[in-house]
DNA sequence: GTCTATACCAGGATAGAC
DNA sequence: GTCTATCCTGGTATAGAC
């Protein structure tokens, strides 16, 4: 297991896991079960960079209904012709976003907490890493969440299932804290609720936090107290 | 002052602030600031209300730059020229239906805690009387909250001014109960901001809290109760 | 692999009959 | 007041040159 620095910010996290939208895009080129048809990696991914980009950066904006393909072609830098050398529909564009994100999402979170076995360690961690997660990659978070409904029935089910999931994570941690007698007796599901709907707010409604100028670590400390009083903690 | 139940519930509110989509278009005709070219105050009040219903349905589905105003024609059951009757655009039309519900919110709101003194009790009050607005007019306040995005940056400003308006609210509230030694000495622009997104949250996610059988009442005991421990008081 | 040019269609908007 | 018919922009998607 790696040792795990005290203080455990947005800094450190990064260096951690260290994403970066090139990785996620190789990892989309190399998966084979989409329509791009170049064949050479470097220029694949190098476009895939640009074109998602552009994607979020305008979509994040109006709404993906409300992206053109021409706009984002101009914006990407490349042609309409080239654009539909990456995906076959601009439907198809969105499901590849989404699928993109959501793959390092439940990864990233479950390696995060896997060596913790403290409840309550557990549980910090696992909001710190959401946070940093959304915080690293907001523009993401912020398109999954407007998008989500957008998606074909099928498409859909994923993205609910990755919902619960996230939440299953906290409200598994909250009850073996319960049946470990170090939390108090509280609705687990409703508990998990919450904690999710305030880590959302965090990358919903960035322009509020930063016009206040709280720090993501702030938030998180925050997030924690909160946690600690209504389960019967004290800060140690 | 209205004598008020000891139990406040959906039912009670509901009785206590009687709104219907009616009234609201009526207001919105009465106006005479916007662009409705109808004269007959009983015709053009029951075809408004038509066309918020449908367009909210259509919206809330995939998005309001994804409807369509044939589809809105075909959901409402009117022509596209009888459309424009009642809007110049698709613009005006999406600004109409988002003031319409601002201007209710936020007068029902101020009347439900005008009168309350104690924080604690000003605190609980605002808070069942968010839920049970955002309950009964659930498609409004998620439309409000998806489509916000695409307004003009004058709008816009409205939009974030009436967010932070009802979070101030809260914030007020628990400022107050502070200084008077009620509650204790917690960050009351983060707290009131975690206030807000787990109101949001009811309205967001209704799928979730149907498929889980929470009720409104119970979600609003549930917040109390965490925010009770989180600002150091007991249920009395 | 990428571009330009173009096909084709759906959407918003309006004119004028009733 | 409402409807039908029509205009026309701007969107997605593709063909074929380079």
């Amino acid at each position: 297991m790696i040792s795990m620095p005290e203080e455990f910010g947005l800094a450190a996290f990064q260096a951690l896991v260290n994403i970066s939208m090139e990785d996620m895009c190789r990892g989309l080129f190399l998966d084979k079960n989409n329509s791009i048809k170049i064949k050479k990696e470097g220029v694949a991914v190098k476009n895939l960079v640009k074109i998602f980009d552009a994607a979020l950066r305008l979509s994040n904006e109006k709404g993906f209904a409300a992206m053109s393909l021409r706009g984002l072609s101009a914006e990407a830098g490349l042609s309409m012709g080239a654009l539909y050398a990456y995906f076959s529909s601009k439907e198809e564009l969105l499901e590849m976003i989404l699928r993109l994100g959501r793959s390092v999402v439940l990864q990233v979170i479950a390696a995060q907490i896997q060596d913790i076995d403290d409840p309550r360690a557990r549980l910090k961690r696992a909001i710190h890493a959401h946070l940093y997660l959304s915080e690293i990659m907001q523009p993401w978070f912020y398109f999954s969440y407007m998008e989500t409904k957008n998606l074909d029935k099928a498409e859909q089910k994923n993205a609910i299932a990755t919902e619960l999931f996230t939440e299953n994570i906290f409200k598994d941690i909250i009850e073996q804290g319960i049946s470990s007698g170090m939390f108090r007796q509280v609705n687990a599901g409703l508990a998990s609720s919450i904690i999710k709907a305030m880590l959302q707010d965090w990358y919903l409604k960035r322009w509020k936090f930063r016009r206040r100028e709280i720090a993501v670590e702030e938030y998180a400390c925050f997030l924690m107290e909160v946690l600690d009083s209504y389960m019967g903690l004290r800060d140690q």
